[in-house]
DNA sequence: TCTGGGGTCCTAGGACCC
DNA sequence: TCTGGGGTCCTAGGACCC
């Protein structure tokens, strides 16, 4: 019997929304399936994971036969190991990722040329009048994954309905490979029995409250008053409720303007004293100053954050009256916050972060600052060695006899990192 | 060897102004 | 001496997503 219908009602809109079954695990096990590996990691318990002799010891991705032993995304893999001890553990590998991102990106903006990249293996993209060209809906879905399949060797999911959400909810239904519709007429029999977590912004937090409060399917949400939702959970309620009926007016967009930058660090070790906190954030003022320039950016903002080893976060945050694109003013305004904040706890994560965004062309200067025109050549001298030899070919001094990175944040340096100079590093969204 | 990193948005409460 | 009130800006924290 198929599983999604044959004709699709007339709507204003039809949006599809593309989604790589377990994405980080699909291409590790295709890349190793293609350089001579027998064993596919996809029909065996495997999981993507962080290394955990840096503390970065979690579940990225899974397989499906690892999900039968409840493993889930996010946990830790000591956790995930007790569940299955013959679990297949396999360190990732994100320039391949990015790779694989982008060529499944190139294949969809071949069927419609509004794509939104909605994060590094889901896609929106708006079908609305390219039946012209492509055939019915379900029909175009069907031949996009076959074909991503055959030329990319990894499987997606795809939902078929008149809006963003319900697209979204569509490519959940049941995996892998397959295409779904989501249309209004079909909300009471495909999304109102399914419990309340699995409805798209439906945390864990306000699963719990729901649940507390005796609403535990899609459905039983739709049911309640709008009112009584905003009651209980102030303009949140609504959307969900909304959700829940799904009610979505938002556009597929191609292109997002950027709001904010972060880079953030999980410390192999407590970080004790001042001095080496101080590095860890000039680190990450390297990363975070050469993102901003490559994105032709200034900002106003300057925010840090703390984990303590009692997993204990707090942060602080201040808006400067000149807006900076450089390292050293970055690295000075995040080591100003974290010494106000800064209680004496040991320290495992330690966060920079930037917004209120200006262009750097309309670089308002401070007059106090006579440096800053030595500093932006230092940068920009700086950022052109890194993007020609890689991101290491330049360090500071006082990274050479310690143990951390001079380069901190950001996604791990991995081998194809290092071979391609390491310029491929953010799988986000900006160019 | 237990618990990542990068985003966006919302809210509460205080400061400050008129 | 009975302690306005609306508006805006700012910060910290927490929710959600991948």
């Amino acid at each position: 019997m198929a599983h999604y219908k044959d004709s699709v009602p007339e709507h204003d809109r039809i949006i599809f929304h593309i989604d790589v079954n377990s994405a980080f695990l699909s291409w590790e096990a295709v890349y190793r399936l293609k350089n001579g590996e027998t064993l596919d990691l996809r029909n065996i318990p495997s999981v993507v994971g962080g290394d955990p002799s840096t503390r970065h010891g979690i579940v990225l991705a899974k397989s499906i036969p690892a999900k039968k032993y409840k493993i889930q995304t996010g946990e830790p893999l000591f956790s995930a190991k007790l569940k299955c001890p013959n679990l297949v553990v396999v360190p990732p590998h994100y320039s391949l990722y990015i790779q694989y991102s982008s060529n499944m990106l190139k294949i969809l903006q071949e069927y419609s040329p509004v794509v939104e990249r909605f994060s590094i293996d889901e896609v929106f993209l708006d079908f609305t009048g390219m039946e012209l060209h492509f055939g019915p809906p379900v029909k175009a879905a069907q031949a996009i994954k076959d074909r991503i399949k055959k030329e990319l060797g990894f499987t997606v999911n795809i939902g078929i309905s008149c809006n963003k959400l319900l697209a979204k909810m569509a490519s959940e239904l049941e995996k892998p490979d397959r295409v779904h519709t989501l249309f209004p007429d079909e909300i009471p029999q495909k999304m109102w029995p399914l419990p309340i977590d699995e409805l798209f912004m439906v945390g864990r937090t306000t699963a719990q409250k729901l649940k507390r409060k005796g609403v535990f399917t899609i459905g039983q949400l739709a049911a309640l008053e709008p009112a009584l939702l905003r009651q209980w959970f102030k303009s949140y309620g609504e959307l969900i409720w909304e959700f829940a009926h799904g009610i979505d007016n938002s556009e597929v967009q191609e292109y997002f303007p950027m709001k904010g930058l972060s880079n953030s660090t999980t410390i192999a070790f407590d970080v004790k004293e001042r001095e080496t906190a101080h590095r860890v954030l000039l680190s990450l003022s390297e990363t975070l100053g050469m993102r901003l320039r490559k994105a032709g950016k200034c900002a106003r903002l300057v925010g840090v954050s703390i984990k303590n080893k009692y997993f204990e976060t707090c942060s602080r945050q201040r808006k400067f009256d000149t807006a900076t694109d450089c390292t050293n003013e970055i690295y000075r305004k995040a080591r100003e916050l974290f010494d106000e904040l800064w209680d004496g706890v040991p320290i495992r994560h330690l966060g920079i972060r930037v917004a209120e965004l200006c262009s750097n062309k309309l670089l308002q200067l401070s007059f106090f600052d006579e440096c800053a025109d030595k500093y932006r050549a230092l940068d920009c001298t700086v950022d052109n060695i890194r993007s020609k030899y890689g991101w290491c070919s330049i360090i500071r001094s006082c990274f050479l006899c310690s143990p951390l990175s001079p380069i901190a944040g950001g996604l791990p340096q991995d081998d194809a990192d290092i071979e391609e100079g390491g310029k491929v590093w953010s799988p986000f969204l900006h160019n």
